[in-house]
DNA sequence: AGACTTTCTGATGCGACGTCAGATTCGGGT
DNA sequence: ACCCGAATCTGACGTCGCATCAGAAAGTCT
């Protein structure tokens, strides 16, 4: 995710040699352990850097502020979510055979979700606040995936006017809605099994697209 | 949306006369309107007393922390949030005027979510990152409406084995998501009115709930 | 071993938090 | 009009996290 074209992660200038990445990386893993268990507001540099063993110094030598190094480590995420596309691509989405490609994307993405959960609400809470850079971050992770299902829908509805990017993203939107929100739905008496099949047919109607009378 | 059993706000025991629940109405007013302009994390109490002009204890003097107001200034809210059911119920979901209606519900959804959108960024931060007085009150506030719809669903597909519930659920936490996340399609050259149409669809296709092939 | 660079740290000024004890304001009784 | 008790507000304080700096420690090269 980082600039190709500076492969070198400065500090204040300087390009860290390997014990700066090492610790730069421990300090990474330590946010990732701490978000798991910390809400964002009470997520301190202290904390983070007393988990490390270093001394808070340490930290705004590899970090400009506590953003900074969550949005290194959402990048990681992103990088990963990337893979997601193979849900969708080269899969059939016709008839009953979609209707498993459906489920097939539903059960990956909500897997995706589980696996990344602290790191994705980060994402998802700082961008909906308005950070430019997480909001770009969220675009870049789901990017590929829309675009792939985009394409799908396309070639399944040729002379559709409604653009298959907006039908993608909000298809995408809706699996993240869902699987950030999983926990929400306890308080009513669903089973979770029929929430994921409500996603899967969604899913199916979305990219088959149904007849719809005109108004 | 406070319990009717006890419709007197306490403050450490005290029950509030005229000048306390103004200050206390004020200090709201300045919670609200900060929001707007300040990302959650960086909202402190100090910055609502200082709007509301008096001194950080006596915001401790009606709520106990800073979560706590936020909670009252959503509770406001959440009250608003039952009138959405009137997009709902008593309205037809067959054929042409069915889409009408969904047209509707997208519309009047993003416009409430439009006129709230602080509050309920707020909202939504919260019961994401696991507090349970926030999850519930979203609860609450989506209840209503997700019931109608769940209804108007159970109407439509009687003998479906899929609790309406959960697709009812998950329609809701779309619009939900997407009013959030509008700003996002922006990045994507979307124009909204197609992500809107795309809401439309697959509202209309939630609830009337089209053939969907056996696997 | 010496000289230089990278990396780390303890100490520091600043601002927000949350809590007192005491000052101020209000409202009703005479 | 005055006073008194209750309601309400406040300035000041100890604690803690933030972010920074100057200098110590560890590493590297010859």
């Amino acid at each position: 995710m980082s600039d190709a074209a500076s492969p070198l992660r400065a500090v204040d200038g300087r390009v860290p040699g390997r014990r700066g990445l090492a610790t730069r990386q421990k300090l990474l893993d330590c946010t990732i352990a701490l978000l798991a268990k910390t809400p964002y507001r009470d997520l301190k540099i202290t904390d983070i850097t007393r988990a490390a063993g270093t001394s808070p110094a340490t930290f705004y030598q590899y970090f400009v502020d506590l953003e900074a190094v969550l949005l290194a480590v959402a990048e990681q995420t992103a990088e990963e979510g990337r893979e997601l596309v193979a849900l969708i691509s080269n899969r059939p989405w016709k008839g009953a055979g979609g209707v498993r490609s459906a489920e097939e994307l539903v059960d990956g993405f909500l897997e995706f979700w589980r696996t990344h959960r602290p790191t994705l609400r980060v994402v998802d809470l700082l961008s909906t606040e308005g950070d430019r850079r997480f909001r770009h971050l969220r675009v870049v992770m789901l990017n590929a995936m829309t675009k792939a299902l985009a394409e799908e829908i396309r070639q399944l509805n040729p002379d559709d006017e409604v653009d298959p990017m907006a039908t993608a993203g909000v298809l995408v939107g809706l699996l993240a809605q869902i699987a950030g929100h999983q926990s929400g739905f306890e308080a009513w008496d669903i089973k979770f099994g029929d929430v994921r099949e409500a996603m899967i047919r969604l899913v199916y109607w979305g990219v088959t697209g149904p007849k719809v009378p005109r108004r």
